[in-house]
This record gives structure tokens, C-alpha cells and sequence, in this order.
DNA sequence: GTACATGCAAAATTTTTGCATGGGG
DNA sequence: CCCCATGCAAAAATTTTGCATGTAC
């Protein structure tokens, strides 16, 4: 069994995702954590998230062609993503999905929590048409 | 408003991917309707896919670094995503989901139906350990 | 005829990898 | 000390774009 090192990097990447709950991106935790580790790099920090992915610390919030956003609040909670910016929120009011019997006894896949989305527009998005389709970042906790 | 052309190409990626229902990549389509269309190019699929997108005509299911697949059952249904091998299934058995209320006027987002996705290993992946990491593809209706 | 669509090649974007070096256990 | 982790740079993988030409309407 490999014993995976307790490192600065990995401990700051992660401290950081779970206090800014913004799902960011590897490029926004680069430039980030860089403040605390400057000659941190951004394979770095591919690499630490891929770690704590696959330790069930963090979670993948893929899509659209765009760069993954990441999430490590663990308490099972659903997405609002927007078509257009890219930006990922939580959703606040209760979802409750209902699946009839296991799915692995029906499916012979071994499955974790349903992850559910809601894909649409964001209230900026709707309002103004010229909004960053590519560009609309937050940075957090800087 | 501008009017979409009706293309061969357009029209027969449409039809392989209403027909062919494995989620396929843009990848994947190309070399299929390349039997139909030789010169056809990747980007030219690529182009398209993000057209029938916009119309609604297809479904964008992307995640993990891997390639975007790309679905055109309309009817709304759930998938099953391996993270292994990146294969993604449709989920036969009955899934509901209710929330509480509109998404809309809680949040102001303007958004469609939920995704739901039960991301884990398929049976193969479970199965053997070796099972392909980036290269598990099957072609249908070459 | 006009404007969108295409093919091709080149670029951009996002993520992964090779390798020598550093440092945690 | 050993071996995993890191930084750096280079490569890979995926998607987008520029441009001249083709073609649907």
C-alpha cells in the first residue's frame, strides 16, 4: 500500500478549496497558493487534486470543454453550472432523488452518491448578453 | 436571426448519433461519418456538435480531462459514468427527483432539467484492474 | 449573389509526463 | 537512506480559429 507524504503543497491546495468553497480551477489555486508557495507549479497542483480526488477528498466538477472546477465540501450537495460564464454555484434549496432499488444490484456498476446538475444560465448571463463567456472569474481569498 | 443551413454533413452526424446511441465523442463520429463523407473534418464535427448544442438538438456529456461525449436521445434520462475507463451508460432503472419548489425564482438562475449522474466503476473496470485507462471505445454502426 | 458552411492547417487551451532534485518518514 | 513529491519544461490530448473556397437558399 503506498502511504501517500503530508507536504505543504498538498495540505495548502486542500486547505484552500475547502475555504474558498468557489470551485476553482487548477489555474485559480495555482495563482492562489502561489502566494504562500511561490515556486508552486501548476503540475503541482494537477497532481495534488488528482491525489485528493482519488482519496475521496475532493471532487471534479468537469464539463463544457472548459477547465475542471473542483470541490472539497463533502457533504452531498447539487450544482447550478452556466452554460455561458462557466461559473458552478451550490444549489441551497432541498433535491431529493429517489432511486428505485440498488443500482448496483441492476447495473453491476459500483456507484457513489448521484450528482446532480442544473444547467441553464446565470442571473448575470441572463441579464447581460456580453457577459464573459470564457473570462468570468472570481478570485477568492487571495 | 440567423437561418442554419441544412448540410449533409450536419444532417448525417445528427442521424449517426440518434442512431448510434453509445455516447460517442467528436472523435468517434468523425471516423463513422468519414465512411459517408471522406474529406469531412474533425472540426467540421466539432463545429456542428456545438450547433445542434445550441438548438437542443444534442446533449453535451462532458468530464474528467477526457473527451466530451455527446448524446441525442432527447427524452430526459440518466447516465452512468465510469471513472476509469470514461465510458458512459444510460440508467435503465427509475430515478426521480424533486425539488422544492422552482429553481428559478429561488435562485435566479434560468435552467433546464436536472442531470443526473452516478459517476463510479463499470463492471468491467471493477472487474479487471487492468481495463483501459484512456482507450476503452467501442465503434457501432461503422 | 450572399452569407453561412466547409476543409485544412495552425493555434489555443487544458492536462499529463519525463527527469533530475528535494525532503518527509 | 529510500522513495514519494516537486519544479520545470516539454509533450500530449482536446477543442477552437483563420482563411480561402464551396454551396445552400
Amino acid at each position: 500500500m503506498l502511504t501517500r507524504r503530508s507536504t505543504a503543497q498538498r495540505r495548502i491546495i486542500l486547505d484552500e478549496l475547502q475555504h474558498n468553497r468557489t470551485h476553482a480551477t487548477a489555474a485559480e489555486l495555482h495563482q492562489i497558493v502561489r502566494h504562500s508557495i511561490p515556486r508552486l507549479s501548476l503540475s503541482t497542483v494537477y497532481r495534488n487534486l488528482d491525489i485528493l480526488h482519488r482519496e475521496g477528498l475532493v471532487k471534479k466538477l468537469e464539463g463544457s470543454g472548459r477547465e475542471t472546477r473542483f470541490d472539497a465540501v463533502l457533504e452531498n450537495h447539487y450544482h447550478l453550472r452556466c452554460l455561458k460564464c462557466g461559473r458552478i454555484e451550490d444549489l441551497d434549496i432541498p433535491v431529493t432523488v429517489k432511486v428505485e432499488g440498488s443500482v448496483t444490484s441492476a447495473t453491476g456498476w459500483e456507484v457513489s452518491e448521484p450528482q446532480v446538475e442544473f444547467c441553464g444560465l446565470c442571473p448575470d448571463c441572463r441579464a447581460g448578453s456580453t457577459a464573459g463567456t470564457k473570462t468570468a472569474e472570481k478570485m477568492i481569498r487571495s
